[in-house]
DNA sequence: TAGGTGATGACAGCGGCTGACATCATCGCT
DNA sequence: AGCGATGATGTCAGCCGCTGTCATCACCTA
């Protein structure tokens, strides 16, 4: 057990949650974050680098998920082969009781430009993520990186998805939405 | 001719670039970028809403070929040939008088994460302005969007390609990156 | 020449964020 | 029990990004 009241992060995070969604990000300080659960401004910045990094605390599973799943495909699976295995670990991570929550932050971050650039970042970095892990196997560079972002494309749409409908998981959506993809992409073009 | 001295936006835009380059974004305050052309930093910020903007301006130009784009395709057109119009029309934006600065701007941007940050957003407005382009066909929300994605995805890798290879127009890197999109979805998926 | 318009300057102020130092609770060791 | 090490927190000062407000000044129009 911890010397100290454990779980500081998350109960900033449950208070910041509250407070951005009644006054609004912008309108919330951190010094008001802080104070909600008894502490001051200068330890909320020792906890999170920035004030939007409240919302994004745990993360950091999601981007081990998706190392894992990469790590775990097949060695002779094929780059989309990797990144959909990379997708199936992420849904590890999306569990239903999770679903609440991320849809509560969803909304918080709805409201904000601030946030939404943010999480596109997070997102951005996670595909980083599968395009190293694709180079790694000795994938192009091109081709790594064109995939991965394929793959981030998918979660962005998936993730939205799950977010909607409360009767599907998140394996499903995704597997849906890489079909699709296959789908969209099926017919050769025209001008190609 | 204008009442004052014109092209404002773009003279401090090209003083924060030099700035950037030799000391950093984050060293270089506002208030110097605004000195640096006779300023003040009051000035600096009604012309530009963040420090990070003077990076973007004149991206408008962009949304509006991608938008043209679009609009231009044709009206039996399939959401990824729809998305290849885009890219092509956004082409018409990245001339090769354009590359030197494009170049100089993203040794910058490549240096600092709250840049990165502001581009991958600028990137994501394009795609949900496509997205949006897509839906007044008649195309589902989700396909739309995952079209609109994976067209983000082949204009940054595309985009990386065009700055570094000086022999081949935009034009043709992105038919080469959209060529790989549909070769790396070829294949279905065991799991699909 | 007078008045309107719009860009700029000057100033005050908030909030995000940081560095530096002090405090204090807990842990491990004796 | 006592003691030092450790690490989370408090306190304070300060920079910078950004904004509201009002004054100023250049230019245009009549």
């Amino acid at each position: 057990m911890a010397r100290w009241a454990a779980g500081t992060p998350e109960r900033l995070q449950k208070a910041a949650l509250e407070l951005f969604a009644t006054r609004g990000f912008e309108q919330t300080t951190a010094a008001e974050i802080a104070e909600a659960v008894g502490l001051t401004e200068r330890t909320f910045f020792r906890h999170f680098s920035e004030k939007r990094e409240v919302l994004f605390h745990g993360q950091q599973a999601l981007v081990e998920a998706c190392r894992a799943g990469v790590a775990q495909a097949q060695p002779d699976a094929s780059p989309m082969e990797v990144v959909a295995a990379a997708l199936r670990a992420v849904g590890a991570f999306f569990t239903e009781e999770r679903r609440p929550f991320s849809r509560a932050r969803q909304a918080v971050i709805d409201q904000n430009p601030q946030l939404q650039e943010r999480e596109r970042h997070k997102l951005a970095n996670l595909a980083a993520e599968i395009a190293a892990g694709l180079r790694d196997r000795g994938v192009g560079e091109v081709t790594a990186a064109l995939a991965a972002e394929c793959g981030m494309a998918v979660f962005a749409v998936a993730f939205g998805q799950w977010l909607r409908d409360d009767a599907r998981s998140f394996a499903e959506i995704t597997a849906d939405v890489l079909a699709e993809l296959h789908r969209l992409t099926a017919a050769p073009l025209p001008q190609g």
